[in-house]
DNA sequence: GCTCTTGCGGACACATCTTGTCCTCAAGGC
DNA sequence: GCCTTGAGGACAAGATGTGTCCGCAAGAGC
């Protein structure tokens, strides 16, 4: 039961049948668990239908719940790997953050916290952009109490620009911060990264939230038309392989059209960054172009050549 | 055991009789379940003797943590980013560390965190190898207490190897983590992956740690000798150009030789994982390749042919 | 209207756990 | 020494939690 409470605590909406998998039993047992929160005056909701699901309400006050292990390993290596970039500032807070949580931790978790954050160390990534920890303070409370935000932007096209949409949701993929967000101007969704944002100001204007998936969304935007250079490939690869070379380093999406072969689509705003993409899984298999704008071709074709011609000498 | 707990809480001291009475138990219960409370880290002490009794420690009011915005910060991106990947069961552990701590921090802090802990996600990458959190946790403890370690390392050339090393330190970069410890079979320095290390058990025998720069030794043992395949380049970029597209992408070192050129290193034990860092920096200028081995000058070579021929229709 | 999904809850068998009742031991105060 | 208080092992009986059925209700989408 205290697990179920803090998985309830910990999301704002689960269904059954997702507490019952994570708790190891069955879905009839996550409704009596359920029930006997309720008669403990924990007020849980649940809500029927296809969208429904329980909720935990808030403003009743919880037990002091204890981290266990696998939290307190999440925390120290959370703020570890946060230490190691993208956040300006970053390395210092986290650390004395973990000094702090050190101190409260029950005494059978604390070498645990203090062995990961002396022993482990995140090396930081040149190049990175540094996003303001503040910024995504203020953004990540607009998004929650669905404020307007006003805020400069530095596109790569039209040079700065104010904007004022409704924040949704913050996104982070490998370093880099986005905001997904409604902008009224434009009647559509954009994704800003958080690092091209200065000046931001919550306008104190209430919106009401529109339904969108953000995570689903942000994948579909890399490969949408909002982009402008995209490709599409047909390789002769397993999707399997595809795939896994994707680790780290190529963002795309893959479906299937044999055992061997499959379909891929990158979109990205410059060529160059879709050059390194197709380069990564060009040498899984022979492959067909589907599609591909004039100035990413000519820049692919370009480097090909580059390639072939500066690395013959060394076969 | 809940009223068992908000009993604790209501007074400072209560005898088990008075306990027992209250909740209706015998006395040997209380026992038990204090004995459970004590086991899930409540802090009740129990004294013996005529002035006996229970008492529940700190940790029942809010303990003094007294994060500092930054730090609150800190630790609410930290966990929003180590969910997101790298780690087995991190996603849930993460969330739910941070809904407890939201209920230990002070009031001022708490929708600093909330906010940022509902409005922000991160995307798990596809690929990236999962890492036992336990296995982080047990390396990380023997590095603090430089105690000798011994695992099974999965390497890529030589199969399943059982190997007892001296750790030093736990490094990550870009989602994955690396152990950095000494082999006193073979005399030197290593770097493990530790998505590929399982059957970890401590030796629990002590060795005097050595000397060594722990981020820079592995910056440098990627373009080292200890990967199979290197390729130097020299770029007819400037040297900044070249580090900014490293962005999350590129790893290698880069050493100016003017301000319109530059040497890059490369190195990796595949040259699948060549291909891509050359790539992504090949089209920034022409170049010339002053070292590679042959079969990486081939597989590229082969990979410029068919990416030429494959986009030239597009131009 | 229909169907599908989700939450709700009763009935029952079974395994597990808790509880109560013993017991001994340790520690502190008188 | 004596008493009181907490700590904990052993064991049987009873309570409780769980899984597997079942049907029902409410919301969403077609």
């Amino acid at each position: 039961m205290l697990r179920l409470l803090s998985l309830l605590q910990s999301r704002r909406e689960w269904s059954g049948h997702e507490l019952a998998d994570r708790l190891g039993v069955t879905e009839r047992t996550v409704r009596r668990d359920v029930e006997r929160l309720r008669s403990l005056d924990y007020p849980v909701t649940g809500t029927t239908g296809t969208a429904g699901g329980y909720r935990l309400g808030s403003g009743t006050h919880l037990p002091p719940l204890q981290l266990d292990d696998d939290e307190a390993i999440a925390v120290a290596l959370g703020l570890v790997g946060a230490a190691g970039g993208g956040v300006s500032g970053m390395a210092e807070s986290s650390m004395s953050a973990l000094a702090k949580l050190e101190q409260v931790l029950p005494a059978r978790l604390r070498p645990q916290l203090a062995a990961v954050g002396s022993a482990a160390e995140a090396i930081p990534r040149p190049g990175v952009p540094q996003v303001d920890p503040d910024a995504l303070a203020v953004l990540a409370r607009c998004c929650r109490n669905h404020e307007i935000v006003a805020f400069d932007y530095h596109g790569r096209q039209r040079g700065t620009t104010r904007r004022r949409v409704e924040p949704h949701q913050l996104l982070t993929l490998s370093w880099r911060w986005y905001l997904l967000a409604f902008d009224p101007g434009r009647d559509d969704w954009r994704i800003f990264r958080v690092d091209r944002i200065t000046s931001v100001s919550p306008a104190l204007h209430r919106f009401t939230p529109r339904v969108l998936d953000g995570p689903s969304y942000l994948l579909e935007s890399f490969v949408s038309a909002q982009y402008e250079h995209t490709v599409v490939l047909t390789v002769e690869a397993s999707s399997v392989d595809v795939t896994s070379t994707f680790e780290g380093v190529v963002r795309g999406i893959v479906e299937p059209l044999s055992p061997s072969s499959c379909k891929v689509r990158f979109s990205a705003d410059s060529p160059a960054m879709l050059l390194t993409q197709v380069a990564a899984i060009a040498h899984l298999g022979s492959f067909t172009v589907d599609q591909a704008t004039p100035e990413t071709a000519a820049l692919i074709t370009q480097t090909g050549e580059r390639l072939t011609q500066a690395f013959a000498g060394f076969r």
